[in-house]
DNA sequence: ATTATCTATAGATCTATAGATAATGC
DNA sequence: ATTATCTATAGATCTATAGATAATGC
């Protein structure tokens, strides 16, 4: 027999809106990844953010230690999951291991292209380099590593020299970022369509040969089924 | 018979240093050069660029506009060079496009890679995504295109249809640019040799068979030194 | 009492402009 | 006279904090 109104606890808003049905929190994050991938990091404010939420500036700090805090919220948010996939692929040895890249890489692009922000894009702001985000730092070398260790065991990378292989891993893992730059480019983009050409694109690299790309495809979608 | 003394005209600087040899103009090219793709367009200050150039803040202005004019005239540096060897190379039809696709890979990752300051992330930067920044932004989107037209030439990329084509672009672009994130992450790397395994990574991505690739990238070769 | 919000603001910037100044050039 | 610089500053931010307030919970 609750009120049919707002049964939130608290000082209610200045402005009230219509329910995202987000939790404040997340239209705090929600509206921070739309403006920190689209204007930029320091370009944004905590006004912008706080406005394009729905609250006040100086309200942002009770959900967040600041500015910074908000920021390394959402990089660690798109990393994880990508890192997990890509400890479990490792770990299915019993798959080739050119089947299982081309999943990491299908399914790093998908994560990359779907979702409402271009939440990769982020990434690429140069204040993520300061030391302040060496959290998120640590988990990308530790997908980075996971493509070097998969490419090092297919057949076209098992011969190659340490220098070769670290070549070799950057292109593919670049390759796979550069969907950050198509998507920024050319938004509407059909996330499966790219992310499969990428993958395919992404063995052609390595060096598999064409006659085995299309088993190995299929070999990668099963991998991801199950 | 001058004297041996500083012969520049005006007030001298407050704080004189020992002469970098770059006008004093290019020195604050620089200086925005390093600032801008380390730390951000928006995080440096006029400030930072004209202490890190040896003068004071107000004395950018005797150059430049403003601070965005700094940032186009980096942008159009880097993209010009490019873009002149892009032009010279789809008119070389006596070539085959494969090989000018090779060559057009190679020159640009060289420049991506050479040069003091990591100009190529400037590109990356999320104030560049406005249009104060136009004409910027057509001339890359010019040099895509060269991309395009010698992709869409070459043997496996004339059967695609266009969007099949258009895709492909994108990755062959894509990869080509990565190098960026590639030279952020690793400033060490040497050019050359990254420069002609994108190359070689563009051609397999294009989809050019293992068998061809030696001739083709010697072909390639020939082109930039001719 | 607890919570989620608010208003108000201190203190630290930052960009661009106004106008002075210290060289050389003629 | 011209030039390249300087000093000083107006006006507009921006982040984070202090402390008040308007809900619900008990």
């Amino acid at each position: 027999m609750s009120p049919p109104t707002s049964r939130r606890v608290g000082r209610p808003r200045a402005q009230e809106r219509p329910a995202s049905g987000l939790e404040p929190r997340d239209e705090v994050l929600s509206a921070a990844a739309e403006l920190f991938t689209t204007r930029g990091y320091t370009a944004t404010s905590t006004r912008a953010v706080a406005e394009r939420a729905g609250l006040r500036q100086a309200s942002l700090y009770h959900y967040f230690d600041g500015k910074e805090a908000i920021l390394a919220t959402l990089l660690e948010g798109t990393v994880r999951p990508s890192l997990e996939i890509a400890r479990e692929l490792v770990a299915r040895t019993e798959a080739p291991p050119e089947a299982r890249l081309w999943a990491l890489c299908r399914s790093d692009v998908m994560l990359l292209c779907s979702g409402p922000h271009n939440l990769g894009a982020l990434y690429l702001l140069p204040e993520v380099q300061t030391e302040h985000f060496g959290v998120f730092q640590t988990l990308r070398t530790e997908l980075q590593a996971s493509y070097g260790e998969l490419l090092s065991a297919t057949e076209a990378g098992a011969p190659l020299g340490t220098e070769e292989l670290s070549l070799r891993t950057d292109l593919v893992f670049g390759l796979t970022e550069s969907v950050i730059l198509i998507r920024r480019a050319d938004p509407g983009r059909a996330p499966q369509a790219l992310a499969e050409a990428t993958a395919d694109a992404a063995l052609r690299v390595v060096g598999v040969p064409q006659r085995s790309l299309a088993r190995l495809r299929r070999e990668g979608q099963q991998l991801l089924a199950a």
